[in-house]
DNA sequence: AGGGTAGTTGACTGAGCGGTCAAGGAACGC
DNA sequence: GCGTTCCTTGACCGCTCAGTCAACTACCCT
């Protein structure tokens, strides 16, 4: 009845969860979770309907663990873009790229974050992840204030701030609205940058 | 069958159909779109389900309603939120708070429209209503980058940025993470105009 | 009063849903 | 070859869904 957590998976077993994830990922994107039925996922795949059942407790379950491995995914690009910066300034600068980057690349990742924020039963898996990432922008951005790099100011806020221009602009590409060239990249982190910097004597 | 588009109401029709409205409203945004079923909604306000289907063709349909009025009632409040300011950096900041307070009181209308942007079936319906006015705004950005109050820039792709900030941080008032004070809210805008801003000489 | 229209009822339909399960096949260690 | 575990099948279950409709009531106009 319950998948145990620890199964142990084949080769064969491996791949066919991979497969089920994969599919399901896109179909998810693509038409919405709701929408999505079980039948459809696996007559997509050409098997039958228990082979879903015998990796997944639900649909659910199966949702919520392709939330998790792409938050896994993208926290693991953010850190190794931050990874070799110098300043507080430009961990912060990279690791906006990073996750416009990445989004961007990452469409039906990025769309099931957008619907999973919107329904109550999976908001509080992205909530987690989305906090330890504005956390540890908030860090970057309590460095770079404390060395005068940019103004004062709540860095948890600013945090929140960038991440709504992030999540618009990706947005934006994927609905055709706007191409992600390095200048249209560059004028969206200047925004942030400048938004940062804040009232300056001189510059 | 068919909802004629010019039915005449009476009054006690008008008020149902508000009735359906208000509290299908609630329950989309509490509970989902898709969780929330005709069968509910005619159950809450302890009516027939025909009466559902006398004032709507179909739950969609009523979902499109919804957001039709949402979009106005918000476009309303822009314009005469505006309606009295001098120079167009005033017109910007004034645009940026009434759209962020409409946003904070109208949670409901908020939700939907973040839903209605992941379902490929309303897409569309956002699109129009958010292309009017981000072409409003970029029309004053453009003026105050002609005055020579803001740095030249891509207007679109800016108003864009300053929505993106405006959505993200009502969506953490909604969640309880942020307090709407004065301060919260001007930290808010400095960012968005800073931003806009750029780099100067002098400032 | 009476006749028309606006509004209402709730049982019903047919389709589709998420999820189950007994049975059977494939791979592997022995 | 044989037993065990891993995997697969697809008919099936109970239920809920959006949407229908014939019969009915409330209201308004004359």
């Amino acid at each position: 009845m319950a998948v145990p957590t620890d199964r142990r998976l084949t080769q064969r077993g491996e791949e066919r969860r991979r497969q089920l994830v994969d599919y399901a990922t896109a179909r998810f994107a693509e038409n919405g979770f709701h929408p999505t039925s079980v039948a459809e996922i696996v007559e997509g795949l050409g098997v039958g309907k228990g082979v879903f059942y015998w990796y997944f407790d639900s649909k659910e379950e199966l949702l919520r663990a392709i939330l998790s491995d792409a938050q896994h995914d993208l926290r693991r690009t953010q850190r190794d873009a931050i990874a070799d910066a110098g300043s507080p300034t430009e961990r912060i600068e990279r690791g906006i790229r990073a996750s416009i980057e990445w989004s961007i690349e990452h469409r039906d990742y990025f769309r099931l974050f957008q619907f999973a924020a919107t329904d109550g039963r999976f908001s509080s898996n992205l909530r987690t992840g989305e906090q330890v990432a504005v956390r540890d922008a908030a860090r970057h951005l309590a460095e770079a204030m404390a060395a005068g790099e940019i103004a004062a100011g709540d860095p948890e806020l600013l945090s929140h701030a960038i991440l709504g221009v992030h999540t618009h602009l990706v947005h934006l590409v994927h609905r055709g609205l706007l191409d992600p060239t390095p200048a249209e990249l560059d004028a969206a982190v200047s925004f942030c940058l400048y938004g940062l910097l804040g009232p300056r004597t001189k510059g």
